[in-house]
RNA sequence: GCCGCCGUAGCUCAGCGGAAGAGCGGGGGAUUUGUAAUCCCCAGGUCGUGGGUUCAAGUCCCACCGGCGGCUCCA
């Protein structure tokens, strides 16, 4: 019999028989702590703690929930248990794949209908039954042949499919109870390990997410150690959905999606619009400072223009149809970048005017699914806060990490301090260029990021049809995702429509452009910012920003001169005069989201000043006059970038 | 687009075969109010649109329009 030498995560080697098992290392080693650990990574591979080792040699750690690896087999397991559920409620169900995912996971199944409410509690309830039951799991490892005859056998097809993809000679599948199901794992060891579950909805999905394919019904769920780890969980999704912008756009005024206007078509409503309006000309002001130029361009554009950009052979799927009119034919531009080129291409440049940047805040329209819309985040007639940036090929990387610095700095500047960045790369069919070019914009991207030490990911034929991209996603304060910022580096527009520029050498050589977004659109960032401060802006940005509310009538003149001091400072005020007692007005006040509730009555108009409340927290007491003006400056701040 | 659910007053929703309801908001009146909702009255709806079933349709059926959730985070 030979032997396994464990080195542990505490630098303790041990010796132990062929084939142990991690669960029996962990049993000799933390005999106490057996019921923490869920998973075992051995070697650097995610274990299975049921799953003997065949190395000689092996490096052991034992993973807990709070590792992720522990936390996917966890939910791949109860995965797994709802399958079994639903199998053993549903025998004709078929099986397609049942992954975790960021905060649960789902099962897709083919039962040739649509799942019911009912069925879900049935099936809850009996997933609950099966991690009473305590099953243990078990993986075996079957010759390809034996797993085919086994798949037929079930007459599960999709499985079949799947099997038919993989190259392994040998393929596994774990079983617990009488469900077997192949599956690459890894799992934890018994369904009584988990702990609370939850089954949240069910919706089609089509098998692969291809529309050709048969739709399938998936079905949606969560886990957690504890009931009350899920409980918070749940709580947080109250939360987000509390956050939601469309219903706090409303609620607010800020903006609306109107069926009379159309799906997709966004009306800012004055306080949005002000919001919107204040962030535009932030902007305006830092582009002029960073040596942009604004510039402003139509909404629609003849079709040849389109041509020429390769917009309507490559882009049409989300372009607006054709209209008419003088035997003329015009497109709504889904983009800026030919209109801004355009621009460009009006005067001869040289290679010493290099690099032009025009800028826009450009309104774009994209015909968007309808089943793909989702309030400003989805939508088909949005505004980018669009530039072009012109340069030599020898400028490309300097302009481009210029680009990602000042979006990083910029999204900050609105409260955001987490980012994701992704770099895309060249998509597998529709695409202009040829692979050399590709490369080359590929391989800048990629040194900007390295010299900016920025971690990223990779998405793989994520990029424009014209070039390789960067896409920079932020964190709410809810810790979830959005796009904003986009730098694209386009080397093939310009050679397709000739965007050249005169070198030294007195010959025309084409310029590379940068595309890019710092706010992604003023749709879809309005949505991010008021989900991350649930409405409740920073005061520097809210509409109002303070609320004078006078006790009685006979305090009204003294609210007016209040008012129109603060005004003189630069302050939004409002008064709310109407004849409701103060805490009505006061409640209504907090509901409008105010950062500031100043009231005044008698003792404020006998000594000057107001008693000041903040939004969310209670009264704050009495200000003299010019404390309070030094207060409410400090208050209105607003944020900027430094030079 | 596809699957499922949903469309009733400006907003949020109840009513689900037998005379259209509530709260908020709006208008009017009373109250002159001290830190998260003062009281009373009133107006407001071809119950998304169009067809059908029925003695009778917000209510059941069909189509269309619109909204919501989902449609690889791959054994």
């Amino acid at each position: 019999m030979s032997k396994v030498r464990v080195i542990l995560p505490d630098g303790s080697v041990w010796e132990a028989e062929k084939n142990v098992t991690p669960l029996q290392i962990l049993e000799r080693w933390k005999p106490t702590e057996v019921e923490r650990f869920l998973l075992a990574e051995v070697n650097g591979q995610p274990w299975d703690l049921f799953r003997p080792v065949a190395d000689e040699e092996i490096h052991i750690r034992f993973l807990t929930f709070d590792d992720p690896p522990a936390r996917d087999a966890y939910r791949h397991t109860t995965a797994h248990v709802l399958a079994q559920a639903v199998k053993e409620l549903f025998p004709n169900a078929k099986l397609a794949i049942g992954p975790p995912i960021e905060n649960g996971f789902y099962y897709d199944f083919d039962i040739g209908r649509p799942f019911t409410e009912e069925d879900l509690q049935k099936i809850e309830q009996r997933m609950k039954e099966i991690v009473a039951a305590d099953y243990r799991l078990k993986r075996l490892e079957l010759p390809k042949k034996e797993a085919e005859a086994l798949l037929r056998q079930a007459g599960e097809t999709y499985k079949l499919e799947i099997l038919a993809e993989l190259d392994e000679e040998t393929v596994s599948f774990y079983q617990q109870d009488g469900f077997i199901d192949l599956c690459r794992g890894p799992h934890i060891p018994s369904t009584g390990r988990i702990g609370a579950l939850k089954l949240l909805n069910s919706a089609g999905a089509y098998w692969r997410g291809d529309e050709r394919n048969p739709m399938l019904q998936r079905i949606y769920g969560t886990c957690f150690p504890t009931a009350e780890a899920l409980q918070e969980h749940l709580t947080k999704l109250e939360e987000a959905q509390r956050r939601d912008h469309r219903r706090l756009g409303r609620e607010l005024g800020l903006f609306i999606i109107e069926e009379t206007i159309g799906s997709g078509l966004v009306l800012w409503l004055p306080k949005g619009g002000f919001i919107r309006n204040l962030l535009e000309e932030m902007w305006r002001a830092e582009h002029l400072k960073r040596g942009y130029q604004i510039v402003y361009t139509p909404h629609i554009a003849r079709t040849e223009l389109w041509d020429r950009s390769g917009h309507t052979q490559l882009y049409s799927d989300f372009m607006f149809p054709m209209m008419e009119l003088e035997s003329q034919k015009y497109l709504l531009k889904p983009m800026n970048c030919p209109l801004h080129i355009t621009i460009f291409k009006t005067e001869t440049r040289s290679y010493r005017d290099l690099p032009i940047r025009l800028c826009e805040l450009g309104t774009v329209y994209r015909y968007e699914r309808s089943g793909a819309l989702h309030g400003l985040t989805r939508v088909r007639g949005m505004t980018c806060d669009d530039a072009h940036i012109f340069c030599r090929m020898d400028q490309a990387e300097e302009e481009f990490a210029a680009v990602v610095q000042l979006a990083l700095r910029w999204l900050r500047l609105f409260g955001f301090d987490e980012f994701t960045v992704k770099i895309a790369t060249r998509p597998t069919d529709k695409f202009a260029g040829t692979l050399e070019i590709w490369d080359q914009a590929e391989s800048i991207i990629r040194s900007v990021v390295d010299n900016l030490n920025l971690d990223y990911e990779l998405d793989v034929g994520g990029g424009a049809f014209y070039g390789p991209k960067l896409d920079i996603f932020l964190s709410d304060c809810l810790g979830r995702k959005w796009q904003c910022s986009t730098i694209q580096l386009d080397p093939n527009l310009p050679l397709r429509l000739e965007v050249n520029y005169v070198g030294q050498d007195n010959r025309d050589h084409p310029v590379v452009m940068i595309h890019r977004a710092l706010f992604g659109t003023m749709e879809r960032f309005m949505a991010i910012l008021t989900e991350h401060y649930a409405g409740a802006f920073p005061t520097w940005m809210a509409p109002v920003q303070a609320i004078i509310l006078p006790i009685a009538d006979r305090h009204l003149s003294y609210a007016q001169s209040l008012q129109n001091g603060l005004k003189e400072l630069g302050a939004r005020v409002e008064i709310n005069s109407k004849r409701e007692p103060l805490s009505g007005r006061i409640f209504d006040a907090e509901a409008a989201k105010i950062p500031i509730i100043l009231v005044v009555g008698d003792r404020e108009v006998r000594d000057g000043g107001a008693s000041v409340r903040l939004r969310g927290k209670k009264d704050l007491g009495y200000m003299p006059l010019t404390v309070l003006q030094q207060w409410i400056q400090e208050q209105i701040k607003t944020p900027k970038l430094d030079p």
